[in-house]
RNA sequence: GUGGGCGUAGCUCAGUAGGUAGAGCACCAGGUUGUGGCCCUGGUGGUCGCGGGUUCAAGUCCCGUCGCUCACCCCA
């Protein structure tokens, strides 16, 4: 048992993941400039109140969830435990709006969140997510929604399904809540008791509950949808008439609330079925009063984020993360003192030329070099020993191929060159 | 915060009726006086999560504790 271990909730990624994840963010960094976002990255921990203030203090994250801690001057800081705040924060503080009236801005970033591990769970986890700010317009919907399939669909991911509603706005959602509460009142006690203390705190989050009994309860309640004022209604319609033209499949779930207070009209989810208990591959909406919230001026704005980890569970179930092993293009095997010597300068030359280069670095016997470079996968061993020092002469073996010939020392880098295809 | 499952070599695990631990893989060395992948031989490696109790004797039983994991809740 090691005397240090990483804290509950957090993982190392170790070199072989990490590659899966250099793969996964290339992805997303492509997909996102393929729609001309532009990335913005900020502050692991920012001022508690934005996310009181932006996420509102009634949700689960910020009153029971964050990581808050205060600093030596006594100021209370958060990490970051979700990403649309701090953009949005720093949108307002550079006045990015008088710059231009349309920002598009994504983020790779991890975010913090102390709430007990499971699958898919984690204290700290990778969301990627991106921010369409300054513009009400159906389009904007629908630009953001599109962008997340297409990271999806670049992955090869086929198995998600995209659920839309549209959780109305200042105008229409009060009096929802009202009529909603109304209905349910007088089923209060039927229902199960983490949704009567979402009475009050959060009715609309009693349809979604997965409770038998509330599901029974709430069969014939209100739906917002059919409580929308004209211009959300209107909004909810021009975003699902542009996704059936860009041929996106989705379904409609009136039930659909999402857990942060900033959205209005449009919340999406996308879901999947390889995913366990924990089965949000991402999700977002609009949320076009948050800028004011935070002290800004009115700028309508969607975005979404998605969870890495989730994203990677999911490509791993499918079998869309495979090839990612390499190894050198070279691998330097000495005999004798004075080739190890050589080894060392040979490498740095070569890497100079923009190879992939390694030696041993324990002063092993050749066979055990040999071994070595077998199993880091390199393409071509270079054995040197004393005999071909004195001959300016090096043995270049292919080790797929096993074929091996000699070569002079001084053609050696274009010899490499040539047979790595590399450009000399 | 609550509940279930699990904690034995680096990894995956076995361990019988309690008698102070094994396999496969990995790692190292040798079989090839200067050469990998297969094979053969040998080797390194474990306070059996931790603490306490029962017992002549505990990985194996009892209590506690910590950790991991899955689930509730919530969400990415």
């Amino acid at each position: 048992m090691p005397k240090f271990q990483r804290i509950k909730g957090t993982h190392d990624i170790l070199p072989q993941d990490a590659r899966k994840w250099r793969y996964v963010e290339g992805v997303v960094q492509e997909v996102m400039q393929r729609y001309n976002f532009d990335e913005i990255r900020t502050p692991i921990f920012e001022e508690t109140a934005l996310f009181a203030r932006g996420i509102g203090q009634l949700t689960d994250i910020v009153s029971k969830e964050m990581y808050t801690f205060l600093d030596r001057g006594k100021k209370s800081l958060t990490l970051k435990p979700e990403g649309t705040a701090p953009v949005i924060r720093a949108f307002i503080e550079h006045s990015l709006g008088e710059k231009k009236p349309v920002h598009k801005l994504y983020y790779i970033s991890p975010m913090f969140r102390q709430e007990n591990p499971q699958a898919g769970r984690l204290r700290q986890f990778h969301q990627f997510g991106a921010e369409l700010v300054g513009s009400a317009a159906p389009e904007a919907d629908v630009e953001t929604i599109a962008l997340a399939v297409d990271i999806y669909e670049q992955l090869g991911l086929k198995k998600y399904t995209l659920k839309i509603n549209s959780v109305g706005d200042a105008t229409c959602r009060a009096p929802y809540k009202e009529r909603l509460k109304d209905y349910l009142r007088p089923r209060l006690d039927k229902l199960c008791r983490s949704c009567q203390e979402r009475f009050d705190k959060n009715p609309l989050r009693i349809l979604d509950c997965k409770e038998e009994g509330c599901r029974a309860e709430t069969a014939e309640a209100p739906l917002i949808i059919d409580h929308l004022c004209e211009d959300c209604h209107a909004h909810f319609e021009a975003v699902k008439s542009l996704l059936s033209r860009l041929g996106i499949a989705f379904e409609v779930d009136h039930r659909l609330v999402r857990g942060l207070d900033y959205y209005t009209r449009t919340a999406f989810e996308i879901l999947s079925g390889a995913l366990g208990a924990q089965n949000a591959l991402g999700g977002g909406g609009r949320y076009d009063l948050l800028a004011e919230e935070l002290g800004g001026k009115p700028t309508p704005s969607v975005g979404f984020a998605a969870g890495i980890e989730r994203l990677l569970m999911v490509l791993e179930k499918e079998n869309l993360l495979s090839d990612f092993d390499s190894g050198p293009d070279v691998f330097i095997a000495t005999l004798g003192e004075e080739a190890r010597r050589w080894a060392v300068q040979t490498a740095r030359q070569l890497r100079q030329r923009g190879l992939r280069v390694d030696y041993d670095f324990l002063g092993r016997s050749l066979k055990a070099q040999m071994k070595e470079a077998n199993r880091s996968g390199a393409r071509f061993a270079l054995i040197v020993g004393e005999n071909e020092l004195q001959a300016r002469k090096v043995v270049l073996r292919n080790l797929s191929s096993s074929e091996q010939e000699t070569v002079a020392i001084d053609s050696l880098v274009g010899e490499l060159e040539a047979r790595l295809g590399k450009p000399g």
